[in-house]
This record gives structure tokens, sequence and C-alpha cells, in this order.
DNA sequence: TGCTCCATGTAACACGTTACATGATTGC
DNA sequence: GCAATCATGTAACGTGTTACATGGAGCA
């Protein structure tokens, strides 16, 4: 599975506490690949156990339980190996669909107000991905001259931005299709 | 939960077998509800109990264990009644966007060859949902004779179809991308 | 006879969710 | 002094995956 090798990117991009990764991992990587804290720590003590990450007591611990966990070389080692592996495409999971499908078996559920709550949530999360653009990589400067890192991580968040925006354009022909209906 | 519900909007749609349910359902609903046949024995059973859905010996079934399933009322109000509450939009799970911050971080994974893939495989993905449009919506008549049923149908086709082409433009940005970095 | 497909299931385990618990630190 | 937030965890349960088992039917 994935969510170990999800935690250990997001751990060699920076070291850090559980508590400090499962709010950074809610930030970026969680918008592809959502974990609670619970499962975080979970895996974070799998993973010392397997020898791919330690952990020691920061600085700035003072008398709280905090520790800092950094990637170990064996950590490294794995997270290139399944990297390279091919990855299965996305299998999509939408309730809504399954909802509309039974719609149809069952006839007439109020379908337009549903729809137009959903385009606004999906507006929002697009709003939010367009600040995130705006101010991380489309601030001035072409974007070829941005690190290979920062193009990759662009390409990332405009694949959300694209699902945000068929989401909403495919919305919005729903609403046609229904405004057409005679039921 | 929704695989209940998503059987029981296959099973509205057509009575069957535990089995031919499994068929039918990675061929329609299963597009957006993966399960195996091991989930789906489980839920009829749970459903049976719950007095949602109840079994009978067909017709046909010989000396074979083969029982067939049908929703009773109780079964139909839930499902109602779980349709007209709001669905949270999709969260998406997608390994390769991990594997692409794996690669940003560790540098140089050979992602060409994994993008070319993967765009085949979204290309007969939606060969594949191009021919049922084909075949069941688009054939001669226009779309304002089908039916609200069917109208409904070829929607959530056209989600996937959106999917599809939305990914395979994405891949397509991102060889784009690769090929005008130095690395 | 042996192979494949139909049809249903058990068992064990991995992953994900929800609720709750505990104690320290920070800010008012 | 109190509330919010930091920080880590346990427990229980629900969902999803994988491997295996069983037996009938159809066919060469």
């Amino acid at each position: 599975m994935s969510l170990s090798h999800a935690v250990l990117t997001s751990l060699i991009e920076k070291s850090s506490s559980g508590y400090d990764l499962a709010r950074r991992f809610d930030k970026s990587i969680g918008y592809f690949w959502h974990a609670t804290h619970q499962q975080i720590y979970r895996e974070l003590g799998r993973m010392e156990a397997a020898g791919w990450i330690a952990s020691s007591v920061p600085a700035d611990a003072g008398k709280t339980r905090k520790r800092e966990y950094h990637v170990l070389p064996e950590g490294r080692a794995e997270l290139a190996r399944w990297a390279a592996e091919p990855a299965a495409p996305m299998d999509l999971r939408d309730e809504f669909m399954v909802k509309l499908r039974a719609d149809a078996v069952l006839g007439e559920v109020d379908l337009q107000t549903e729809l137009q709550r959903r385009i606004a949530l999906h507006q929002d999360k697009l709003g939010h991905y367009r600040e995130i653009e705006q101010r991380d990589f489309l601030n001035g400067k072409p974007l070829t001259h941005l690190s290979r890192e920062a193009r990759i991580h662009h390409m990332i968040l405009k694949k959300g931005i694209m699902y945000e925006e068929g989401s909403i354009a495919w919305a919005r022909e729903m609403l046609q299709v229904l405004a057409t209906l005679p039921g």
C-alpha cells in the first residue's frame, strides 16, 4: 500500500513530529491521499519498527511527548523502489453517481438543489487551489524558471484544478439536462 | 456507507443471484463504486437479515445453491431516504500523484514511460466508454427522445468520459513539461 | 476423465473511521 | 483560572483485499 510511502515522501520533504506531519499532510499530499492522524501515527510506529525512519526528542520538546521523525537511508531506498513501480489508474469512488443511479430507477429526488450545492463546493475548492497556484507558481516569472520539483508540484496541483473544473462543467450540464426533462 | 445502497440500486434495476449481480455490478455501478464478490455476498447477507431484500430459489437453480434476491418495500424506502441525503464530494485517492511527489523530492525516476503507459490505459477506457455511449445513447435519434432514466445514465457515463479525457490531457501536458526540463 | 465456468462461501488480515483519553503549553 | 490548541495515543468497529474451499454443470 501507499500510505506509508506518502508519509515517507512528506517526511523527506521535512522531518517533523507526527502531529505536524498530519497537519502538513492535510494541506499537500492529503489532497490526493487522505489520512487521519491515527493512521499516520500507526504508520510512523510501523516504519520505525521496520527501520525506515528514526525518531529523536527535539530541542523544543520541553516536558511534552513530542518526537521528531526523520527518514533513514533504508526508507529512502524503499521509497525509490516503490516510486519506480507502475501504479494502477485511480479508481473512482463517487457516492453521488450511485445516488444519481438510484434516483434514475426510483424517480424524482430533488437533484437541482444538491447539484447547486455541489457546484458551490467545487468552486470553493477550485478557488483555494487557484490561490495556491498564484502564490507558489505564478508570481511574475515564467514557469520555465521554476525548479524541477516546483514544476512537478505545480502539475500535481493542476490535476486537482482540472478535476474541479471538470466537475463544475459536468454539474452545469446535468442541470441543463434536468431543466429540459418533463418529470 | 453506500455499498449496500449501490447493491440495492442494482437489485432494483434487476433481481439477480449474487453472482450475476457481482458481474453486472462490474460493468455498471462498479465504474464508480468498485466491489469484490465477497463484499457483495456480505452485503446481501446483511440486507436480507435487515429485511431490505429477500431471496428465493429460482426456477433454473437445479441442484445448485443459486438464489435470487429481490428488493422489499423496506429496502426501496431505505434507498429513497439515503438518495435524498446530501453526499460529500468524492475524495481523490491517486497513487500516481504520490509517486510524482516522491519523484520530485528524490529526483529522477523514469516518468515518461509510465506516463505513456497511463495515457494508453486511459485511452482504452475512454474508447470503451465511447462504445457504450454510441450503442446505448447516440443511435440516431436526438438525446431529447430518451427517457429520464436513460438521460441520467448517459450523464453518469459522461462523467467517466470527462474524467478520462481530462486525465489524458493532463498526462500529455506533463510529458511536455518533462520534455522542457533540464534534468 | 479433466477442464473451465457457474455459484457461494469462510478465514484472516490490512486499511480506514470514530470516539475517547491524557497531559502539557499558550493566550486571555 | 480557564479554554483552546499542541501532541500522542488506545479501543472498537467497519470496510476492503486476498487466498482458499466447495461442489455442480457443460463440454471435449
